[in-house]
DNA sequence: CGGTTATATGACCACCTGGTCACATCATGA
DNA sequence: TCATGATGTGACCAGGTGGTCATATAACCG
């Protein structure tokens, strides 16, 4: 099965498996760990012990590198869509939210370092083509959560005192947060999900559906 | 009045207030924009008009031009703190959350740089001496929040299933998410305070406290 | 084997970085 | 007016950046 890419050189796709899975790693790793800017491509040879020249036989550049991580970023993301969720219009809105959640936990579980490559192109302006990257991923957001809030508005399970934009706001708000501290707790607050085994991390979602639908009050 | 500082050389202090203000801003936006690593002392020097040695006969490197700025910010901070609120325990639980919401906003809407530097030292994971500087801001978290949230579980006023760390969790995230929504609107999911009068900013965040009350259910 | 093409290499380039320092300029006070 | 000390300056440094390319090595095939 040949890797999937426009934008590596055949020589590249023609590596041997294990060498190539080496280099996408440690891009990876590079990315994710300093975003674009800051990445350094010395860095990245001299980790997987190549000369320069050999990488850039690979890539045309380093814009190129990081699209390439940025295009299997976005397959494994569709990947993961595919297998962990279906909408499905009937299903209880807040069940359907705790699947995303889920499937969203399950995906930087999985890939850490491609989540904190989007979470550093959110944050980095000066990211090549960032409106371009940006748009390819309004995944749990737009694509998503627009239709199912609506949907859920529309049927009556959300008090209609609130708006869709803010339903929309403090759900995204909710689980990035969420995905956030799972790769990157903060000393304050965290949940520390991510130290728990399964049955506590379905509970911690739990606890966050029952806010999201009562609230906090007494 | 002299500048607070205890880092900048006492040559910068006896500078006229005009050109201290224009250093100080130019450094507060280069660093808000870029943070620390990327922040470029030719790009400050130059859009100073001003000699390189110079800025080097106020600072004596970047790493302290970095930690005079953030100085400046926790005063910012603390002042904003003293006059905006006043903990209360006797005064309803969500009215305390919806005057620590406004004050913050207020503050970002004041100092849009000095809140975008503070995220900058979170997202940043090799700002020099970061645990130092992240642990004199745990405001609106840990020493606000914090003993707000005890308080308002030991009265009763929050549901007693709820834990006293997903309180946390889910206040700060929504608080944080409000503030950089503020400040860095994402195309999908903004509320775009930042556009409105003051009128519709207080209805804004009216329906996320009551969304934090009772819930999303209809 | 020889010949040809594909891959690997690292010295090298121009440019930028944070930082220095000998020197120029200015202000002050006698 | 002159001397002294404070302030301003930018050429310069070592080190790092992304990127190139002539050359060396390897792989393949007749």
């Amino acid at each position: 099965m040949k890797i999937k890419t426009t934008v590596a050189s055949s020589t590249f796709c023609n590596l041997a498996r294990q060498k190539q899975q080496a280099i996408v790693k440690e891009m990876v790793r590079e990315f994710a760990a300093q975003g674009y800017k800051k990445a350094s491509i010395n860095t990245i040879v001299k980790n997987l012990g190549i000369a320069k020249g050999s990488l850039y036989q690979y890539f045309k550049n380093k814009e190129t590198m990081f699209y390439f991580v940025f295009e299997q970023f976005i397959r494994l993301v569709k990947d993961s869509i595919k297998q962990g969720v279906s909408l499905d219009d009937k299903a209880d809105f807040f069940v359907q939210v705790r699947k995303v959640m889920e499937t969203a936990l399950n995906f930087v579980d999985r890939y850490p370092d491609y989540f904190q490559i989007y979470l550093q192109i959110l944050f980095e302006h000066d990211v090549p083509r960032r409106r371009e990257l940006l748009a390819q991923v309004r995944l749990f957001s737009r694509d998503y959560f627009g239709p199912l809030c609506l949907a859920a508005r529309e049927q009556g399970r959300i008090r209609d005192d609130v708006s869709p934009a803010m339903l929309i706001f403090v759900l995204d708000g909710i689980i990035d947060r969420l995905l956030q501290d799972y790769v990157r707790p903060l000393v304050d607050s965290s949940l520390e999900l991510q130290k728990m085994g399964l049955k506590e991390r379905t509970g911690g979602i739990d606890e966050i559906i029952k806010i999201l639908r009562d609230g906090f009050r007494g």
